[in-house]
This record gives C-alpha cells, structure tokens and sequence, in this order.
DNA sequence: GACAAGACTCGTACAGTGTGCGAGTCCTGA
DNA sequence: TCAGGACTCGCACACTGTACGAGTCTTGTC
C-alpha cells in the first residue's frame, strides 16, 4: 500500500503566524459542510484561508488527502458507549443514532466514503471500541466483526438514503412539502397500474418526511438488533 | 430472398450512421465499469465512439443526467421474484442477493447514488414490485415500506463497503493478499493497546477476503430477516 | 554579525474538465 | 429545388488539481 497520511511525521516547528493543517481542516469542512463537495475547491478553500492556493500544498500533500483526513474527522465525532454503561443493546442503539446524526451533519460523506478505505486514527478507535461493546454482548468469535459491521453496514444504508433525499431537495430549491408533491406526483403517473405502488404511496402522501424517516431508521434498527440477539450465545 | 417493398419494415428509417443515446449509454456503462467514475469524461466518452465530444450533447442533455440513465439502467438489473414463486423471505433473500451483485458489477454506483433521487423508471418499477414481495408478507401498513427500505439499506451498505475496499485494492497496484496483510499490520500498530481490536485483526488475518464478505452479508440480512419476521402481523 | 539550512508562501503554467455557441453537413418531405 | 429539421463538431470559456521554482522569513551555529 503506498504511504498514507497518517504514516507521515513532520520534524521541526513552526514559528512564524503561519498556515497549519488545523486550520485548514476546519475550514475546509465549514465548506463542505455548507456547500457540499463540488462547492470545495482548493482555490476558493485558499481564499477562504487568505492564502495563496498552492501554499495549501506544504501543509497537505493532495486534496484527496485532504478529504482522508476530513473522513477521518467526522469519525471522531461519533459516540461509541462502554458496555458497562448502558449495557449492549441500548449501547449499539446509542451508537446507530450517533453514527446516523454524525452523516447527516456531514452530507457530503456518502459521496466519498465509498473510494477509500477508512484506516484513519478516529475511524480504527471507532471500531476497536466499537468492537469492545460488540464483544460484551456476548457474540461468539466471529460474529462480533459481523454483528458490528451489520449495525455499521444498516445505519450507514439508511443515512446515505436520507443525505439523498435532503440534498435532493436542497438543490431542487423547492420547500420540503413542494418537493414531496411533485415526486409523488410523479410516481403516481409512472405506476398508475400498480396497486400497491399507488397505496404505498397514499401512505406515505401526508406523512411528515422527517418523522417518516426517524420511524423507518428506528424500526429497522429494531428489527436489526432483534435479530442479533438471537445469534447471542447462550 | 432479395429485400422487397414487401419485407422492407422502414422505408427510410437510419438514412445516415448515427449516434444513439443507447449507444452512449452502453459505452459510458462500459467505462465506467472498468475505469471508474472519474475515468469517464464526455471527450473520452465521445473519442469511444468516434464522433466529437460536443455531439454528445444532443443526445443527452448532460453529463448528469448521463448519469441518471446510467444509475437507472443498473437497477434495471436487479430481480424481484413475485412472492408465488419464493415466498416472502426466501424471496427477500433473493432480492438482496441480486441486488449486491448489481452492486459489485457496477462499483462506481456508490459514489453517485446519494447525490440524487432515484426516480427513474427501473428504479420507481423495482419499487413497485418490491412491495408486492413486502406486502405479501404480511406487514401492516407503513411496515411494508419500512420493511423493504431496511433491506434495501442494509443491502447498499454492505455491498458499498465491499466496493470500497475492493476499489481500494484496485488502486493500491497490490495483489489482495499484499494489500489485506498491510492494512492489517498498519491497524495492528494502531490498535497495540486494544485487546479487543487485536483478536479482532487475528480473527480476520487467515480467512479469506471473499469469503469473510460473503459470510458477513448473510449473517446480517439473517439477522435482519429473523427480525423483520417478527413483525409480520399474525 | 554572517551565513546556511530549513520552513513556508505563492505566481505561473499545464493539462484536463463540462458545456454554450454557432457554423456546418446531411436527409426528408413538399 | 428548396425549407427545415436532425445531427455533428470546432472553438472558446471558466474552472479544476497540482508541479515547479523562485521568493521570503525564521532559527541555529559559528
């Protein structure tokens, strides 16, 4: 594998007010966040920065590096509970709903968690603690990895679905409520001739998108972790 | 026998070679499938095709909506057994698996999924039948929606973190097993304090990649299934 | 104080991108 | 023969990531 990020070190020390990767993390996650990641340019993330735009360079060495490291944030902000606290199925329950509030702050994830691996420090202490919790429910072997990357594989599913769907609808620049009209307006004319298409949709036609999303996020995450207590080992 | 104005279907239909949104289709699927989304552009994409890169234009309004025929074209790929035939679960189950394959045949489709709303046909017509395999089931009203999007999630989030290591390994110019052994390693130094995490990379470091992917897939839907059963209405 | 060796900044340049525009070519029907 | 649509395409524009090399500023050693 070629070196990544973070198996470089810099030697000396700064001195002077100067440019630092810190900085240009943050910031450069201000506008992705805002902006989402085509509004993220290293030109625009320099002016921002009041730099030059190669000067970013020094401190990282490419934009997709840059990105790792940004991954690599958002990881951090994700709560992984101690066993001991809240017990293993409330504690993966609080997990689900950390990991899923994290990508929806973070839109922009699910456009580029899938083209790279996620070695970074706050992704592995993510899943060594999360492995932890895992481990005290009581799985056998194997089944920790599986059981974890279940939970992990659902919320992200779920969350990506739902990042689609907002940023849809930010960029239509239509309210909420028009949006939902109109693609079920649209749906209703494409499956005119099936029945349960047009129910499903009458169903979902006067239901709050928010909420209908919390439920389906919640009882498929139930259904998840019902079927993950079986495999407990007795 | 000689084409006569008996035989002949179309009086003049092609009268000049020309290009086709099929044809482009077919040849920006065919890129992207082997070189990835950022090894297809519209002047790469046309020279495929021998014609210049701005007459794409006229067949396709532009290089993201390309795109969504591409993304809808791939759901056209995915079976949907009629509940007759398998039943709901083992129909589920088909479902999911044919929908991971979709998936792995087509690794750029991560990267492009959650930056629009899947609303084209394919994709409005394998939401349809879908719920005729949930609502056959059983489920209860707004369950059957929940229901189907849960598999649908868990399913798109295991195959694209297959995707992503996958693409990684790819990238990376190792062979699979190089690449497996220094992740390993590059996690073991990370995690050196975690006991938890260490039996964890010891577990995973003899088995084989493929395999391990496929066995956690079934682990999971299982889980996911067994719970769902449980919410079939009696 | 002199001077070298980093640490750091940045203007310029290059190859590439998506695509708007308008001119050009071909084909059909009248 | 002519009109008009179907279709192609070269050019140009604004924008991208980043290599390069020349600059400046800071520190450490004599």
């Amino acid at each position: 594998m070629k070196d990544s990020i973070w198996t470089r070190t810099r030697a000396a020390a700064p001195a002077r007010e100067t440019l630092t990767r810190v900085q240009i993390v943050q910031a450069a996650m201000e506008t992705l966040d805002t902006e989402g990641l085509a509004g993220l340019s290293m030109r625009k993330l320099a002016a921002k920065l009041g730099s030059g735009a190669t000067s970013l360079y020094w401190h990282v060495p490419t934009k997709d590096d840059l990105i790792d490291l940004l991954i690599d944030e958002t990881y951090g902000e994700v709560d992984v509970p101690e066993p001991e606290l809240a017990g293993w199925r409330s504690g993966a329950m609080l997990f689900a709903h950390s990991l899923r509030a994290m990508i929806l702050r973070h839109p922009w994830l699910p456009e580029v968690v899938y083209t790279r691996p996620s070695i970074g420090p706050n992704a592995t202490s993510l899943g060594s603690r999360g492995l932890v919790l895992f481990g005290a429910g009581g799985f056998a072997e194997r089944d920790v990895d599986f059981a974890m990357g279940s939970v992990m594989s659902f919320v992200f599913g779920t969350a990506n679905a739902e990042v689609a769907v907002k940023t849809s609808i930010k960029n239509s620049g239509q309210t909420t409520e028009e949006w939902v009209q109109d693609v079920l307006e649209q749906a209703r004319v494409a499956t005119a001739d099936n029945a349960t298409m047009q129910e499903s949709l009458r169903r979902r036609s006067n239901r709050d998108l928010a909420t209908m999303h919390n439920e389906a996020f919640v009882f498929g995450l139930d259904c998840l972790l019902d079927g993950l207590e079986g495999r407990l080992k007795k």
